[in-house]
RNA sequence: UCCUCAGUAGCUCAAUGGCAGAGCAUCCGGCUGUUAACCGGAGGGUUGUAGGUUCGAGUCCUACCUGAGGAGCCA
């Protein structure tokens, strides 16, 4: 019977047959041990020279590393294995042999193992971080449909800059126009609430800023929820109880990936609501005292970032940003407008900014104030003012950057590995 | 764009300005419980590129190329 490793355990034995690659192999002259894969899991075969024929034996121990077999025996529950199981082989056919397989057990550069991602997330550690990525994207689709939210996707080919702040991509859009890939659905997003109440897009966003760090890719993944009638605080209890619930699904779904990557997952089962919250001043206050250059008035960098998030167990909501360091769209606070009605949430452990949104600016005339004074072109955004202009409404929402959350959940130094193929500043291909 | 660091065997790295080395991978041999298995042997080099200093440069100097980390900007 065909069976996948993570199922072997409903197979104990029983004759199962494997259909996968080989990860590594061991002998001792009268025996091989064959670790094998087949995206579902890794599993040891054990095969004796007395189990198997005289040329199956042979043939074992000239298999490389990464070639492709199908095997069968009985599965055999073991405390010495990993996985708890392990297959006596009697039987053994290679599909196609790999040679010279790049990709060793053994330790590589960064470089050595980006220019080979292709083949680089067939190992252990990639699969788990690729497999809590699903679990993550897969927890953030349910928590949003749960809620009554309609997916209503955004463009990714845009006719203008969506904030004006970023550097975008732009690309050739037949003939005569010139197209710029999206930085962010929010716009979009807006309408889409006025249209639908509650609604999120969840697509790859882009921004062509020559970042070079561990937080950075050019194109990445982000989910953003939209809801009319909502403000401020809406958005901040809507944001914790969203970053709770995708930790709690991958702490339940995913705890052996969690184990293959030694995850210390006891930061994270403090993930719970509410988030402590923080204005601005607030922050800048704790800055100032931990003796930080911080000026009031600017925004925080990843040191500041890294130092705020430190103060908690959880993730933190850093709220009330002054107008001038957030996007033309953002609603000034009614009490003091030099402030406008934002969120960041912050993400422990140094991990940075995982959700930034607000509440958006509902009127009008000071949203046609604030195109004008960004040098945006009024044109463009005509659709955007409809909204102002026809039933406007309080409304709020967010951006969730996936790559970072999951960068975070798994504990990794770098968001390119949360990703199967990362596109960073120097990083095109495979 | 700026700052810092790195580039030597297929990979990961050593080598005081003085003979180009090791482990792993590959190939050959040994081993019936290995977990990045281990033991013995063999093959494997335009030291990123171009100049310069020196009796002599992997090593020092200059420029360039490639990459990494950080800054700015952001999710």
């Amino acid at each position: 019977m065909t069976v996948y490793i993570e199922q072997i355990a409903a197979h104990e034995g029983q004759e199962v047959t494997i259909r996968g690659w080989l990860h590594n192999r061991r002998s001792s002259g009268k025996i091989h041990f064959l670790t094998v894969r087949d995206g579902t899991g890794f599993i040891q075969a054990v095969m004796s020279k007395s189990g198997v024929s005289p040329e199956t034996f042979q043939q074992a121990d000239h298999l490389s590393q990464e070639s492709s077999i199908v095997l069968t025996g009985t599965a055999r529950a073991d405390t010495r294995a990993p996985g708890g199981f392990e297959i006596d082989v009697t039987a053994l056919d290679v599909v196609a042999p790999a040679h010279d397989y790049p990709v060793t057990p053994k330790e590589h550069g960064v470089d050595y193992l980006m220019d080979r991602r292709h083949l680089w997330i067939r190992t252990e550690r990639q699969n788990a971080i690729l497999r809590i990525r699903h679990e993550i994207v897969n927890a953030i689709r349910d928590f949003f449909n749960d809620r009554g939210f309609i997916l209503a996707d955004t463009p990714i080919f845009t006719p203008a800059a969506c904030e004006g702040t970023t550097t975008l991509f732009s690309v050739q859009y037949f003939e005569d126009a010139t197209a710029y890939l999206t930085q962010s659905g929010q716009l979009y997003n807006e309408a889409n609430a006025m249209a639908l109440g509650r609604v999120y897009c969840f697509g790859p966003t882009f921004r062509a800023e020559k970042s070079k760090t561990r937080r950075h890719l050019t194109e990445f993944w982000m989910v953003e929820p939209e809801m009319a009638y909502a403000t401020l605080d809406d958005v901040i209890t809507l944001g914790e109880a969203l970053v709770t619930f995708v930790v709690g699904r991958a702490l339940d779904r995913r705890a052996r990936e969690l184990r293959v990557l030694e995850r210390e997952t006891k930061n994270l089962e403090q993930v719970q609501t509410p988030f402590p919250r923080l204005s601005y001043d607030e922050a800048a206050k704790i800055l100032k005292e931990k003796g930080l250059p911080f000026e009031w008035g600017g925004d925080f960098g990843g040191t500041d970032e890294t130092v705020l998030s430190e103060q908690f167990d959880r993730p933190v909501a850093v709220h009330r940003y002054p107008s001038a360091i957030k996007a033309f769209y953002m609603k000034p606070d009614p009490d003091r407008p030099e402030l406008s009605l934002s969120v960041d949430i912050l993400a422990p452990e140094g991990y940075g900014e995982i959700i930034g949104g607000g509440q958006r600016l509902d009127n009008y005339e000071l949203l046609l104030e604030r195109i004008k004074a960004h040098n945006l072109p009024q044109d463009a955004f005509e659709w955007y003012l409809d909204l102002r202009r026809y039933g406007s409404v309080p409304h709020a929402g967010f951006g969730m950057g996936v790559e970072r959350v999951v960068a975070w959940i798994c504990g990794l130094e770098h968001v390119r590995e949360t990703i199967p193929y990362p596109r960073m500043l120097y990083r095109l291909y495979p």
